[in-house]
RNA sequence: GCCGAUGUGGCGAAACCGGUAGACGCAACAGACUUAAAAUCUGUUUUUGGGAAACCAGAGUGCGGGUUCGAGUCCCGCCAUCGGCACCA
C-alpha cells in the first residue's frame, strides 16, 4: 500500500478505477434492444435522458454531474426493480463555440471537437455512470448528421394541411399546385425577411438566440438586415405546441415560459379606409385584442417599415417621415429596447376612417409598433392602452373614454375589463360581451374578422458558419431543390480557412469544387444551427448504430412508444433550454409524428430541471470570480462516489444551492464509515476484514432501521428526493456503527440500497464480503442484483410514544401499546401528572385523540 | 411593470394529508483513545430567563392579520431575494 493511500480514509483511488475498468470490459451497462438475443420483452421500459453536453475545451463543470448523477441513480434503481433501462450519453458538438475555439487555437474544429469529446468521455467514465456506451451519439459524426439532413429533407418535403397536420408535398403536386405555390408552403422554406445579423460572429441568429439585442453566445451586438435565409415553419404548430403542453409532467414554470414565448392572443382584424389625395381605394388592416374599444380609437400607428407608408405620406410630411424611417432602420434592436421608455413617432399627414363611427383619425408611424407582429399596424386607443396613452400625451393626441372602470378607478389609462361606454350600440355591454358583439358586427359588414396571433416567429434555420450540417440542397436557375437521399450524408468540404468571410457570404463559398454540384447547379452554402442535432438525438439513442433508418421501427416503438403515455420517461437538464431546445425538439417530433415516423406526439413526458450549483461564495461560478470547482480535483481528493453523493446530498435537485468543500468531506466521512463497517485498520494502516462483521441475525431495533431505510430510499428515489434518502442511509450507518455485532445479511442488504448512489464502494464491499460469506452475496455486479423489498412487519413497534398537549402546548409524553384504544389513551392522558398540573382543576371542554400521535386536552 | 420560484438554527437543509419544528450533514464545544497531533469513537449545540445539574418556564419557521382544539404547512394583505419576460397592440 502506498503512503498516498494510507492518507485516505478508504482506498477509493484503488478500487474506483478498477471497477470502472471491470464494468467497461464486461459491458455491464449494455442495454439490449428489441431483436437482440438477450432482450426481455416482458419487462417494462424506462428511458431516462440527460441533456447531452456541449463538449467545450474547459471540460466538465460540477453542474454536469448533478443531473447526470440523479439520472444515474434512478436508472440503476429502475434496473434493480426489473425495468429495461435506456440511459445513454452523447455529444452536441456542432456549433459556434467549437468553431471560435478552433479559430483561436489555429486548429480544425474536427480535431478540437474530437479532443474535447475524449476529455469529456474520460471525465464521465471516472464518475462511474451506468451509460450504455455502445449507444453514444455525436452530432458531428457523418453517420449521425446523415439523418439530421434526412429529417431536414422531410421538413422540406412537407407542408401543413387544413387539419394542422404535416403531410408530404406530393399531395400538393397531386392537387396540381405549381412549383412556386408548393415552395410557399414547405415547412422548410426560403425567405428574404429582415433577420438578426451579428457582424462579430459573422452569422445570422434565431430570435431565441438574441437576448436584449445581443447574441446569446458572446454578447455581441445584433442588427436587423434583410437576407435570404432558410426558415422552418414552426408557427404552423403554434397552437399544438401550446395545447399539447397540458398532458406533460413538466414543471409549471417551464410550461408557462413556453406558453408565453409562443404568446397566443385572441382578437380581431379591422379594416380602416385611408383618405389619400393620391389613391382612392386604400385601406389598412389593424390587429387588436380589444375590438370592444374601437369607438375609442383616436389615431392609428403603422410600423415605420410598413409598406403602405410610401403611398399615404403627404408632401409636407415626407421629409420628416423619411428622416424618422432612416433613424429607426439604423437603430439596432438593442437601441430600440433601450429607448423603449421614451415614445417617438411622426405624423404621415394621412387620415383613416374609423368604420364604426366614420371618425377621421390621423395616421402616424412609430417604432413602438412592430412590423413582424399582427398586421404591423394598430388602432390607438389611448384611453385604455398604456403605450397609446403615453404616446398620445407626448404628441397631444385626443384621449377618449370608452370603458367604465369599477367604482373608484380613474378611466384614463385603465386597461382592464369594465362596462363599455360612449360606443353607440356597444354601450352597457361588458368588455367580453362587447368583444363578441363587435366582432360579429365586423364580420357581417365585411370590415374585419376574429383572429388569433402568436408572438412566435418562424425559426431562422441557416447560419453563415463552417462547423455545422450542410443543407442537402442545390440551386439551379434561382430555384432550390433537394439532393437525393442516396447522396446523404452530405459532408462539409475540408477547408483550411474556414473563418467567417466578414460578409454574409458563408465560408463554404471558399470551397469552389465542393460548391459546384453540376455544370448548372451549385450547393446551398449555409449550414444548419447547433440546435438541429439536438432536436432528435434522443431518438437516435434508441438505435444508435442503425445505418438504414434514423431509428429502427421496433426500437422506436419500444423505447418511445411503450408504456403509458410513452416518450422519454424522465428528462433532466437545466432551465436554460426552456424556449430553445425544448421547443424546437417538440416541433420536429410533431412533424415526425404526423408523417408516421414516431409513435407519440410529444417526446419528453416528464421533465425535471436541476438547480444551478453556485460557488462557495454564493455567486454564480465563473472563471473571473475564481470560484469554479473542478470535478476532477474533487474526484482526486475524495473519490467519485463522494462527488456523486455530495451533489445529491446538497439539497433538493431542483433548487439553486451553493457548493461547500466541507460538505464534500462530510459525505466522504460517511462513505468511510460504511467502509469501516466491513474493514478495520491496524497500526500500520493496513486494512483487514472486520471481526465485528458476523453471520448473525439483526436485532429488532437494527432490523427496523434497515427496513425503514429500504422503504424510504425506494420512495425517495422515485420522488428524486435524494438528499433525504442519503440522510436515512446515514441514520442506518450510525446504527450499524453503534452495534457491537454487525450482521452480514443486513449489511449486504444495505449495500444494495447504497449501490445506485455509491456504486464503486458497494461493488468493492460486495467483492470483499463475498470472499468470507459467499452465501450472503449475490453473483454478478452490484448493479445486477434486485432491489430489496422491505418487511412491513419489521417497521411496527409494540409501543408508541404519544404526546400530551394541553391547549395545544406540549406538556407530557406517554408510552402506550401500539393498539391501545382511543378511550384508553384519553384516560391515560388525562391522568398524566404534567397534564393534570396544567389542567389545574379546570373543566375539560374537549379532548382530541390522534392515535399513534398525540392527545390534545382543551380546557 | 408582468409572470414564476424561494424565505425555517452560525451554515446546507428535514418535517407524509394541518398533529412532538430543526431529522441528516457542516461548523463549534466537551470527553475517550494517543507521549502528542491527526484520524476515529461518544456526547452537547434554536433562543431567552431560572438552576450546580437532571430539569423547569417563556419565545420561535420573512412581516401583519385570519381560520382551527392545534398552522412552517390552509386563507387574506405586505416585505425581501433569485430567475424569466419585457413596447407583441
Amino acid at each position: 500500500m502506498t503512503s498516498d493511500q494510507q492518507r485516505k480514509a478508504f482506498p477509493f483511488s484503488d478500487f474506483e478505477p478498477r471497477w470502472q475498468d471491470a464494468w467497461e470490459a464486461a459491458k455491464a451497462f449494455r442495454t439490449p434492444n428489441p431483436g437482440d438475443a438477450d432482450f426481455d420483452a416482458s419487462k417494462p421500459k424506462f428511458f431516462v435522458l440527460d441533456m447531452f453536453p456541449y463538449p467545450s475545451g474547459a471540460g466538465l463543470h460540477v453542474g454536469h454531474p448533478e443531473g447526470y448523477t440523479a439520472t444515474d441513480i434512478i436508472g440503476r434503481f429502475k434496473k434493480m426493480t426489473g425495468h429495461n433501462v435506456l440511459h445513454p450519453m452523447g455529444w452536441d458538438a456542432f456549433g459556434l463555440p467549437a468553431e471560435q475555439y478552433a479559430i483561436k487555437t489555429g486548429q480544425h474544429p474536427r480535431a478540437t471537437t474530437e479532443k474535447n469529446i475524449a476529455g469529456f468521455r474520460g471525465q464521465l467514465k471516472r464518475l462511474g455512470f451506468a451509460y450504455d456506451w455502445d449507444r453514444e451519439v455525436n452530432t458531428t459524426d457523418p453517420g449521425y448528421f446523415k439523418w439530421t439532413q434526412w429529417i431536414f429533407l422531410k421538413l422540406y418535403n412537407s407542408y401543413v394541411n387544413d387539419e394542422g397536420k404535416a403531410r408530404p408535398v406530393s399531395e400538393l403536386e397531386a392537387q396540381g399546385l405549381s412549383r412556386d405555390e408548393i415552395d410557399a408552403r414547405r415547412l422548410a422554406y426560403v425567405s428574404e425577411a429582415p433577420v438578426n445579423w451579428c457582424p462579430e460572429l459573422g452569422t445570422v441568429l434565431a430570435n431565441e438566440e438574441v437576448i436584449d439585442g445581443k447574441s446569446e453566445v458572446g454578447g455581441h451586438p445584433v442588427e436587423r438586415r434583410p437576407m435570404r435565409q432558410w426558415m422552418l415553419r414552426i408557427t404552423a404548430f403554434a397552437q399544438r405546441l401550446i395545447d399539447e403542453l397540458d398532458g406533460l409532467d413538466w414543471p409549471e414554470g417551464i410550461r408557462l415560459l413556453q406558453r408565453n414565448w409562443i404568446g397566443r392572443s385572441e382578437g380581431a382584424e379591422v379594416k380602416f379606409k385611408v383618405l389619400s389625395a393620391q389613391c382612392s381605394d386604400l385601406s389598412v388592416t389593424v390587429f387588436t385584442t380589444r375590438p370592444d374599444t374601437l369607438f375609442g380609437a383616436t389615431y392609428m400607428v403603422l410600423a415605420p417599415e410598413h409598406s403602405l407608408v410610401d403611398q399615404i405620406v403627404t408632401e409636407e410630411q415626407l421629409s420628416a417621415v423619411e428622416t424618422y424611417r432612416e433613424r429607426t432602420a439604423r437603430k439596432s434592436d438593442l437601441e430600440r429596447t433601450e429607448l423603449a421608455k421614451e415614445k417617438s413617432g411622426v405624423f404621415t399627414g394621412a387620415f383613416a376612417i374609423n368604420p364604426v363611427n366614420d371618425a377621421r383619425i390621423p395616421i402616424w408611424i412609430a417604432d413602438y409598433v412592430l412590423l413582424g407582429y399582427g398586421t404591423g399596424a394598430i388602432m390607438a386607443v389611448p384611453g385604455h392602452d398604456e403605450r397609446d396613452f403615453e404616446f398620445a400625451k407626448k404628441f397631444e393626441l385626443p384621449i377618449k373614454q370608452v370603458v367604465q372602470p369599477p367604482e373608484g378607478k380613474d378611466w384614463q389609462g385603465y386597461t382592464d375589463n369594465g362596462i363599455t361606454t360612449n360606443s353607440g350600440f356597444l354601450d352597457g355591454l361588458s368588455t367580453l360581451d362587447a368583444k363578441h358583439h363587435i366582432t360579429t358586427w365586423l364580420e357581417e359588414k365585411h370590415l374585419g374578422k376574429g383572429t388569433v396571433n402568436f408572438k412566435l416567429r418562424d425559426w431562422l434555420f441557416s447560419r453563415q458558419r463552417y462547423w455545422g450540417e450542410p443543407f442537402p440542397i442545390v440551386w439551379e436557375d434561382g430555384k432550390h431543390r433537394a439532393i437525393p437521399e442516396s447522396e446523404l450524408p452530405l459532408q462539409p468540404p475540408t477547408l483550411e480557412d474556414f473563418k467567417p468571410t466578414g460578409t454574409p457570404e458563408p465560408p463554404l463559398s471558399k470551397a469552389t469544387d465542393w460548391v459546384r454540384y453540376s455544370a448548372t447547379a451549385t450547393r446551398e452554402l449555409n449550414t444548419m444551427p447547433q440546435w438541429a442535432g439536438s432536436c432528435w438525438y434522443y431518438l437516435r439513442y434508441c438505435d444508435a448504430k442503425n445505418s438504414d433508418r434514423f431509428v429502427g421501427e421496433a426500437a422506436e416503438q419500444y423505447w418511445m412508444g411503450g408504456g403509458k403515455p410513452g416518450g422519454v420517461d424522465l428528462y433532466v437538464g437545466g432551465t436554460e433550454h426552456a424556449v430553445l431546445h425544448l421547443l424546437y425538439a417538440r416541433f420536429w417530433h410533431k412533424v415526425l409524428f404526423d408523417l408516421g415516423y414516431v409513435s407519440t406526439p410529444e417526446p419528453f413526458q416528464r421533465l425535471v430541471n436541476q438547480g444551478l450549483i453556485m460557488g462557495e461564495d454564493g455567486q454564480k461560478m465563473s472563471k473571473s470570480r475564481g470560484n469554479v470547482v473542478n470535478p476532477d480535483d474533487v474526484v482526486d481528493e475524495y473519490g467519485a462516489d463522494s462527488l456523486r453523493l455530495y451533489e445529491m446530498f446538497m439539497g433538493p435537485l431542483e433548487q439553486v444551492k451553493p457548493w461547500s468543500m466541507k460538505g464534500v468531506e462530510g459525505v466522504y466521512r460517511f462513505l468511510a464509515r460504511v467502509w469501516r463497517l466491513v474493514m478495520e485498520t491496524n497500526q500500520e494502516g493496513e486494512w483487514s476484514f472486520s471481526a465485528s462483521l458476523q453471520d448473525a441475525p439483526a436485532d429488532k431495533k437494527l432490523n427496523k432501521v434497515l427496513h425503514e431505510t429500504i422503504k424510504k430510499c425506494g420512495e425517495d428515489i422515485e420522488k428524486l428526493s435524494f438528499n433525504t434518502a442519503i440522510a436515512q442511509m446515514m441514520v442506518l450507518t450510525n446504527a450499524f456503527t453503534q452495534s457491537a455485532v454487525r450482521p452480514v445479511g443486513a449489511l449486504v442488504t444495505f449495500l444494495k440500497v447504497l449501490s445506485p448512489f455509491a456504486p464503486h464502494l458497494a461493488e468493492e464491499l460486495f467483492a470483499i464480503i463475498r470472499e468470507k460469506f459467499p452465501q450472503h452475496v449475490p453473483g454478478g455486479f452490484a448493479a445486477d442484483c434486485t432491489w430489496p423489498s422491505y418487511d412491513p412487519a419489521a417497521l411496527i413497534e409494540d409501543e408508541v410514544e404519544i404526546v400530551v398537549q394541553v391547549n395545544g402546548k406540549l406538556r407530557d409524553r406517554l408510552t402506550v401499546a401500539r393498539d391501545a384504544s382511543k378511550d384508553a389513551i384519553e384516560k391515560l392522558a388525562l391522568a398524566a401528572p404534567k397534564a393534570q398540573e396544567f389542567i389545574a382543576g379546570q373543566p375539560v371542554k374537549k379532548v382530541i385523540v390522534v392515535p399513534g400521535k398525540l392527545v390534545n386536552i382543551v380546557v
